[in-house]
DNA sequence: AGTGGCTCCTGGCGGC
DNA sequence: TGCCGCCAGGAGCCAC
């Protein structure tokens, strides 16, 4: 599942591949994949260069150029449907990996079936595999950038100058939420998903089910160290291939290898060796130590455990968790 | 407003 | 062996 290292490090790659190439045209081999039509999306990204790579959350931003000159006007390619409105300024295309998208760079064609081509002058093509078919691409003009996230509500960056300790304890301040759906929350900060919230409310010691609202000052600064440290561990190992995240050269990422609690049901604990366990936390698996991640400090409304009054023994020794934090 | 639940989508897997 | 049904989850939408 992309999140936030997964995208960052599709950046990272695409970085050195796409800036100065001449996007020759975009082709929609499966139209439910923009809510505009093959026509519109050329006439803002054909006929352009590529000049920048940018993130925001778990959103790929394509900085394109004015028209090349050597292009011609941009024509909108075969794709049907009603005229596009002209545009001939620069232009963001925005892309939404979602769960299961892939950009493959390469200079032939794709191995399996892509939801769209960027043909790219003279020989080389970004394909969109996506087998669940969720993921989303807009053409924007950078006017209509800020509209755009803005209507999504983003929170702030998680290294951004906006994403502060004091921040995140405002943030949570009165919210009656799991922490688990807290953090997964687009709007209370951005590009969190369902491994990193796991794995960084592990590296917190905080219970995924406690109230988002019930954590104290010092819990919350724990919190936000390990949402940072979780994250930027993940950018490191380029990403976590759970199930099929690739980057544009076709390369897996190696965070899955250092998961201490995201689909780990059941094994032991790597600092304190108890099981895993897993709950369903807003429709969404979750997983946690019971030991490391006590439920002390309070619980989000009705999930008091009814497995009687046994009190998890203290938290595992400081030690380990030093160790856990290199 | 805040929160939870449903929906989309398809490959993979467990169970019978 | 084959098939059915369930599971995975990001984000948008809706209901309470």
């Amino acid at each position: 599942m992309p999140e936030l290292p997964e995208v960052e490090t599709v950046r990272r790659r695409l970085l050195a591949c796409l800036p100065g190439l001449l996007l020759r045209e975009v082709v929609v081999n499966d139209w439910t994949v923009s809510a505009q039509t093959g026509a519109e999306l050329n006439a803002y990204l054909a006929g352009r260069r590529v000049t920048g790579l940018r993130r925001r959350g778990k959103y790929l931003l394509v900085d394109m150029g004015r028209p090349a000159e050597e292009a011609g006007p941009a024509s909108g390619g075969p794709a049907a449907g009603r005229p596009a409105a002209a545009h001939d300024g620069p232009s963001v295309a925005v892309v939404h990996l979602r769960m299961t998208g892939q950009l493959v760079f390469r200079p032939g064609p794709g191995e399996r079936p892509a939801r769209f081509v960027w043909e790219f002058a003279p020989a080389a093509a970004l394909h969109f595999q996506d087998v669940r078919r969720f993921g989303r691409l807009w053409a924007l003009a950078p006017e209509d950038e800020t509209a755009f996230f803005e209507a999504r509500a983003m929170g702030p960056e998680p290294f951004g100058a906006e994403f502060t300790p004091g921040y995140l304890r405002r943030a949570l301040e009165g919210r009656r939420a799991p922490l688990k759906s807290f953090l997964v929350d687009q709007r209370r900060v951005a590009g969190i998903g369902n491994i990193y919230a796991d794995e960084a409310l592990f590296r917190a010691r905080l219970h995924p089910l406690r109230a988002a609202g019930s954590v104290g000052p010092r819990e919350a600064l724990r919190l936000h160290a390990a949402v940072l440290e979780t994250l930027q561990a993940g950018i490191d190992h380029e990403g976590s291939s759970i199930e099929s995240f690739i980057d544009p050269a076709g390369r897996r990422g190696s965070f899955q290898e250092i998961l201490n609690v995201y689909q780990r049901t059941g094994q032991p604990c790597r600092v304190c060796g108890t099981p895993v366990e897993r709950v369903v936390v807003g429709g969404r698996g979750t997983h946690y130590c019971p030991r490391c991640q006590p439920r002390r400090g309070g619980m989000a409304a009705g999930s008091r455990s009814r497995r009687g009054a046994v009190t998890p023994p203290r938290t595992a020794r400081p030690a380990d968790w030093e160790a856990l934090d290199r």
